[in-house]
DNA sequence: TCGTAAGCGAGACGGTACGTCGAGTCTTGCT
DNA sequence: AGCAAGACTCGACGTACCGTCTCGCTTACGA
């Protein structure tokens, strides 16, 4: 069972088990009202209508508006495991690869409203932080693998320097909520694995 | 005139002038409920009543929540200028200055909010994108400044690599709220510099 | 189904049934209210709070104020049908129970305010006027039965009758608001049927 | 000075004198108001755009919408004395002479609206009820001369009588809003002169 | 096979906030 | 001190959703 989800699929009850076919057609319904109307624009009430339920049978599964959306921003992908024998070809082809997935799920559009609503919600926090360190993972594996190559040094703090990598796609996503072009992730990798500073091998002489 | 503030220094006009007093107590009761609240949970009844100040008085001034949360938000003091000679001392100087900024006014507890509404709010877009713009400007002039001055490639794109700076910090900011360890900008400055790679010089020979 | 009240008995419908309790309750403390503040004063957030009810649920039942003053109103008592053989006795027990309602209930209270407002507000007229013409039946009746019997010339007119018969009553309830002394009845009764003038078997000779 | 307007011409005091022409002003604004939107619609605010003049120079000579109205009002025309040395002739050139008044000016308007306000503002009852006490005096004396002249017998209850006289035009005015037709007005006087029941004159012998 | 417990859509419940308007009061500069 | 103008606080308007609560009705399990 997931971080997120309810507890459907525990001990086998009496009466008339939840329908599933409901339970799908509920998420369906949130992420297209997220796609259209955004998040303070959803109201419960516009999902029921959408998903031909009565909003009781939201309120039984989700406890809130916040953690229906969190359920179906978990069903949207995320970074995927990727080990292609070197830092730059793995971030390149996640980062790409996650591009890809904010340019054509609403994540990139749900992502800052959770975060925003994270900061007065300490029990949204509490669910969405360790889903947010989980999605992280693959970047900080990519980078564990480098150092043991040594590729990268090793006294690096590995949080941080994801925090680095994903930074400039995350400020994009937050503050520009425009599509992210990907050709953005060649100089981003690049100014990570040797910074910015002039090299001494492009310079003549 | 700044973009969101009103027109007050227009010509003296008939009837009563409009209280300055309960100007600054709205916009006052305005950040103290962004920072209990956020955005979506402010309501203009609650900042009109912190404010002792009826809601007319408020709509009077700022035809919107946004309008009005906007002008509170660029009350709040940003980076400043700063221009010690070179880039390791202007970003040290300017982040330290601007993570004290963060850890001690409602700064950071507002920030995440207004970009979580951002994305589907197209009114606080208009307003919030160009102060945002404006706020990071300091660290374009360093970067510029030392891209003449030969510190920096010349072929660097300076938003990207604003958003590079920036990015660790704001990455804390929103999904994790804690206080932002000051510790972790030098780290970040010598990476963005040098990168994550190892150096040829720290290497036994 | 009366002219005021809403289709209650229509076919039983899907959802939660309307409340019969909160019903009354609202009734109850429009009536309460509109003899402290009388209509236009009535405001339908007041009403809500005294009956303990959501203003919703208010204008789920009724669509405006003047609906819901109007159902209050037809609950008050009215006229009773009475036939005693002769119009003096019909009058003298029809006025003398009238009275009684007056100063027993609400009804002297309201009925100005109601009058007052009828003037200029075309909707309270529209369902206010068919009410009035009712209430007053009985007296119709009444004096159409004494024209059977020859009491009565046939050639009056019966609305300007009953007209001349209330008005005494009407002009202390809207002009002085006290109790109506039912001592005024037999002159008023007396007046009606045979007029201010001397008669001639009173006269000596 | 009348007993429902300020103290204009009180003790000449220092500063600038009230202004006549705004008072008049105010009060042709409020009688045209009345008449084109009637007492409830009728806003302060309204009167004092039309009259050219400030709130705060209304509400610093009437307490109240109410009493403005109330002072509006007081400028109509009413009953006037009228003496033909019969009853029926006096009483007739007045009431034919009040329904011309109530249906070109806006008295039959206002009076239901200041009836429904009395009942609950005891300020207003106490400035009102004279006023009305005032206005039926012609009547009142009118009897009084018919007593004199035997006419009418002399144990009747003058103002009970007027409230008879009276009754048919004020509950057509209060309960119907329309045009009096004045022909009600011979078969009224008729039957209180002489009573609704068959005349011996009038059977056949 | 059938009772029953839980789920179902529907919709009413008491609340809260919306953005607007008018009430009655207050505060300018001017007359 | 009065004036026009227009600010002030307050509170009601009728609507939309909130999250909860009945309704009458399935539906599928286990006695």
């Amino acid at each position: 069972m997931s971080i997120v989800t309810s507890n459907s699929e525990s001990t086998a009850s009496a009466g008339r088990p939840r329908s599933e076919e409901a339970h799908q057609a509920i998420l369906d319904a949130t992420l297209a009202l997220l796609v259209t109307s955004g998040f303070s624009a959803l109201t419960v009430e516009g999902v029921a209508t959408r998903a031909g339920v009565g909003k009781a049978t939201i309120y039984r599964r989700w406890p809130s508006k916040v953690h229906l959306v969190m359920e179906a921003f978990s069903q949207l992908p995320g970074l995927k495991e990727v080990d292609t024998g070197s830092l730059v070809g793995d971030l390149g082809k996640m980062l790409r690869s996650y591009v890809e997935i904010l340019n054509s799920t609403p994540l990139a559009a749900i992502l800052p409203s959770l975060a925003g609503e994270r900061a007065h919600n300490p029990e949204l926090s509490k669910l969405f932080d360790p889903l947010l360190k989980e999605r992280r993972q693959p970047v900080i594996h990519a980078l564990e693998r480098a150092v043991e190559r040594g590729e990268v040094r090793s006294d690096i703090d590995y949080d941080l320097t994801a925090d680095l990598i994903f930074g400039p796609i995350v400020m994009r996503v937050f503050f520009t909520g425009s599509r992210i072009n990907p050709k953005i992730l060649g100089p981003v990798i690049d100014a990570v694995l040797r910074g910015i500073t002039p090299r001494p091998r492009d310079q003549p002489g």
